[in-house]
DNA sequence: TAATACTCTACCGTTCCGATAGAGTTAATC
DNA sequence: GATTAACTCTATCGGAACGGTAGAGTATTA
């Protein structure tokens, strides 16, 4: 299961994707007034992503946030890290916080470790090969797809 | 991540599968031993896996664990979703506990929802299509692989 | 009846999750 | 330069889950 902060951070980007012109900021309370994210919780995570190079802040009046990277180039992945830490199902198949199992004798040799290997595998595919752009994208298809039917 | 209750089940289990002649009992103390798993722990999930029906005891002197299906039956999907519950990384996309997101307006809009869909599934594929017997005999055959090397 | 091994329920310390609170800082406007 | 609007940062909190421990109870065999 992914977190719900993890869910609220995707909605977010995917909010500030969409905004009218590229380059209009977006108050923290509209974003969290249209997706029904807690302000405060929505304050934390907008942080945290600005932290990670992800969106950028203005501050004062006329403030607000906005994309810092392209959604093309903001993977499901990438924000997942940011958020939830690794990805990985066992913290031996973790790139960014490989940790040894304890309990386990030969790494090589683990059953248990080979299929989550490819899991893994499957799961890292889609996470970072999927951005905010595409998700958007697949939209406006659906929308055209309707159009035309 | 999956729990430390999981790898311990399919640990156990594969311990099972292993017993030198199906049929033979082994001792929760004897795998707890040889797995470096916590005996009293151990024995609550080998309980739970009883109570699923993929084990079963016998009690007493001469007693212990022994497996009720075959290895070929047992797919880590089950194992997992019996300890550590759905697989599925949101409840909207559970199978088995089905639960809608509060604060989603519509489901089948739903941009994270569909990125995510696709993760299950890969991962269901994974899990559900692969079993004990599986990552026994593929250590099988890397046994053999050694020897013709 | 003694010994062995599984069965069941309760509990416990720690960490994580989702969220809230509030004081602080920056920037625009009047 | 005071006011207001907005982001920034740190602390805290209640509840649930996780990983594990404890111990009394029951069945089976010798």
């Amino acid at each position: 299961m992914i977190s719900q902060k993890a869910k609220y951070a995707l909605r977010a980007l995917i909010a500030l994707a969409r905004a009218e012109n590229p380059g209009d900021v977006l108050l923290i309370s509209d974003i969290a007034e249209r997706q029904r994210i807690p302000k405060k919780f929505l304050e934390q995570i907008l942080l945290d992503l600005k932290h990670h190079g992800v969106v950028v802040s203005r501050r004062g009046k006329l403030g607000g946030y906005l994309l810092l990277k392209k959604p093309s180039e903001i993977t499901f992945g990438e924000v997942l890290r940011i958020i939830d830490g690794p990805i990985a199902p066992l913290p031996c198949l973790s790139r960014m916080a490989y940790r040894r199992c304890e309990d386990c004798a030969e790494e090589e040799a683990c059953e248990v470790r080979r299929v989550f290997a490819r899991v893994a595998a499957a799961t890292r595919d889609v996470l970072d090969g999927t951005t905010i752009a595409d998700c958007i994208m697949g939209e406006v298809r659906d929308e055209a797809r309707a159009l035309i039917a």
